[in-house]
DNA sequence: CTCAGATAGTTGAAGTCTCAACTTGTGGTT
DNA sequence: AACCACAAGTTGAGACTTCAACTATCTGAG
């Protein structure tokens, strides 16, 4: 395969791939900005609180973390261990596997997220969903899905990431 | 604006937005990954690279790259200083303004560019553009040109990486 | 039961990015 | 000519990520 010709994209292939990385880039520095600015968290670590605040006592286990946004488990330490110190979330020993380690928000990371899920979702829409047709999107979703789909089936390792 | 009530998301918008968000993180590290292992440089690295093969002289200003690619300067001097102590790129005084530098491609940058290409559009149209048919991408096209539209009009400061 | 191999998480060093301060040079004003 | 605001780049410190090594614990084959 990599001794093969390369194929080149075509015109139209290459100005919706070019726009999917430059709506890309700035969108996600926008959004990462904006609750920088506002709260004073940055996009990974809103979605750290996210996920704690979807989970039963509001607790995942270090490694769900990691798993489900595809960071390695040591950032995944330092990035919670700068967020207890910032007091976002508390760590405690878990129940039944005394390895593990159970990260929970606290409530002033409680308090935090409703402040900072109002920006997001506000930022998301704005810069985002509000922009074209249903349609539209729902095509980007199915083209969005089979990039992953594809992925998964190359490299189960990245099964955690999809969740639901 | 601050002060109303959150407009949430409805089911299908909050999907497509998963969606986009779990492909493009997969897909940029899938990417990025091909390119560390087969030829040493990374996705940024490769598309100075790029912009650099574009230009007359492949030659550019630092600060036309650091804005073509929506970088700070201080990020382009450190990933500059980096690619010029591996040989991809050479730096001289600009002609003109003496504040200037100017950043050329060397014959080992052109040659591994050569080489990464390969890799990165196999990667692309493997990862993304063959996954779905023509209208789908074009609709996603129209969609991350707006989202490119919109941020641009609220911050012409981003008017630099949109190209073209 | 026991031990080899896997799993959970941490640590610290090295690499990369950000941010603010700084140097040098430019261009317009007076 | 002297000044001053601004632009181009660099620098170094601090923040964040990666990578490899390490500790502690769990699990299952024998």
């Amino acid at each position: 395969m990599s001794a093969a010709e390369t194929q080149w994209l075509d015109e139209s292939q290459q100005s919706d791939w070019r726009a999917y990385i430059v709506g890309t880039t700035l969108l996600m520095d926008t959004l990462d900005r904006e609750l920088r600015q506002e709260h004073g968290v940055s996009l990974g670590e809103y979605e750290i609180l996210v996920r704690l605040s979807e989970s039963p006592e509001r607790t995942l286990r270090m490694a769900q973390i990691a798993e489900s946004m595809q960071h390695s488990r040591s950032r995944v330490t330092h990035t919670v261990s700068r967020m207890e110190k910032a007091g976002l979330i508390r760590r405690s020993a878990a129940a039944g596997d005394k390895r593990g380690v159970d990260a929970t928000m606290t409530d002033a990371g409680w308090e935090l997220l409703q402040l900072a899920a109002h920006t997001h979702v506000t930022g998301v829409r704005r810069h985002f969903v509000d922009l074209a047709d249903r349609d539209d999107f729902a095509a980007l979703g199915r083209v969005m899905n089979a990039v992953s789909d594809q992925l998964v089936a190359e490299h189960p390792d990245f099964d955690d990431i999809r969740g639901h």
